[in-house]
DNA sequence: TTTTTTATGTGCGTTACCCCGCATAAGGGT
DNA sequence: ACCCTTATGCGGGGTAACGCACATAAAAAA
């Protein structure tokens, strides 16, 4: 059978996942959408297949910061498992790609009926929070330089592709810095060889180097029995 | 009747609350004690009655960062209904004072049998999140000062109590500060007569004046019919 | 082509915060 | 009373990141 995209719908027992399929609808997420708006109502819940969303918090007054990153390990759409409407997060369209899509109501109806969703849901609901919390201590303690390194390897890791667009303009704000801050860091890893870019294209040439100049939250993200299993790419 | 002191538990039906309670242990937490540790299994959730609680991220070769707050408001314990036997987070009596208990195994029997529970504890999941994402955007825009104020502020709603026991070097680690900075933003509230403090003992004398201090987070708290009712005590 | 827009490079003064070390003073224990 | 631990005050030097202004160059539009 054709393997399904999406990790969380892997883990549904087959059975759930067939009925579940149905409701789904494949679409194709461009780059610079916004799926949902901060006091907004959610109408969908989509299931990234091969995509990237960043979870952004907008602050009063300064430039957005990512909070959270989304790929196909997870889903977009937490608060409605939550039982809330909206969102205080805007989710933005960062990797243009696949997803899966499934419309609020029929979603909430499988969520309240089939236990297995219930279970997997909750648990990256558990990882996305962990996430949150690692992204906001990283933003606190560790500096742009091996930050960005983090960024892009978890952008290559979860787009399974290690070049993709992207100014340096649009990093500052994932990463709540300035745009200068962005361009001086990828500039000198340009020069050590880790990466080329030119006019919002980014390519990834030294995947080993960037581990090495990334901060240690690389490496830490959600692990073991407990957590979605860790999602890393086979070299 | 007697007022339920903890928000969640407030708005069970009657019927669903008398059973529960049944399962709560009145406990008394002192301060400094650690209920979770990273890594170390959750044995019990609590639900604050009148005492506060902080969520800690320790990052490696770094002091920890307050990334969540927890009191009346909230409950301890959201891994175990999520189906997480642990908690990536640091969980420290900051607060002592008076919480209800239930063993693990209770309440995620009451959890997964009580559709208003299971309700109420899934809104607040998400309120935890909301909160999480903003504290982590005050964290990387907003200056010592600005944030002291808010923790401050956000302490005294939680405590229902203008002063409390609390060093600077405390402090320090809530904010992912040095404990220098903590003393100079503190120092400078003094002398505008907001707050008075010596050796451990923080009391607020202008509410009104701290809240003009301090960063707009303060305020953004969960609002409107989507969340946990805004918790604020009447003035 | 020429023009316009957009992305990146660069420099410069400013600031908030860091790290380190040490002084002072309040409380608790003996 | 005394010490001794601990909380806070204070200074000096360093730096990452800020804000701003402007130069350059690639791409897109005309």
């Amino acid at each position: 059978m054709a393997a399904i995209p999406n990790i969380l719908l892997r883990l549904l027992p087959r059975k759930d996942y067939l009925r579940f399929a149905s409701g789904l609808t494949p679409v194709t997420l461009e780059f610079g959408k916004v799926l949902y708006e901060p006091g907004k109502p959610i109408r969908d819940v989509y299931f990234p297949s091969a995509c990237l969303i960043s979870l952004l918090k907008i602050a009063a007054g300064h430039r957005a910061l990512e909070v959270g990153m989304v790929g196909p390990e997870g889903m977009l759409g937490i608060p409605i498992a939550l039982g809330i409407g909206s969102s205080p997060i805007r989710a933005l369209v960062q990797g243009e790609g696949t997803a899966l899509r499934m419309g609020k109501a029929r979603f909430l109806k499988e969520f309240n009926s089939c236990a297995p969703l219930h279970r997997i849901v909750l648990t990256y609901v558990h990882a996305l929070m962990g996430q949150i919390a690692q992204t906001a201590a990283c933003n606190r303690f560790h500096v742009v330089e091996g930050r960005l390194a983090r960024w892009l390897l978890m952008t290559r890791d979860r787009m399974a592709s290690g070049d993709f667009r992207m100014t340096h303009e649009f990093l500052s704000h994932m990463l709540g810095v300035r745009r200068e801050g962005v361009s001086e860091a990828a500039a000198g890893f340009q020069e050590k060889g880790l990466i080329e870019y030119s006019r919002g294209k980014i390519r990834i040439l030294n995947h080993r180097g960037l581990e090495a100049a990334a901060c240690s939250c690389y490496g830490e993200s959600p692990k073991g029995p407990e957590a979605i299993p860790a999602w890393r790419p086979a070299r």
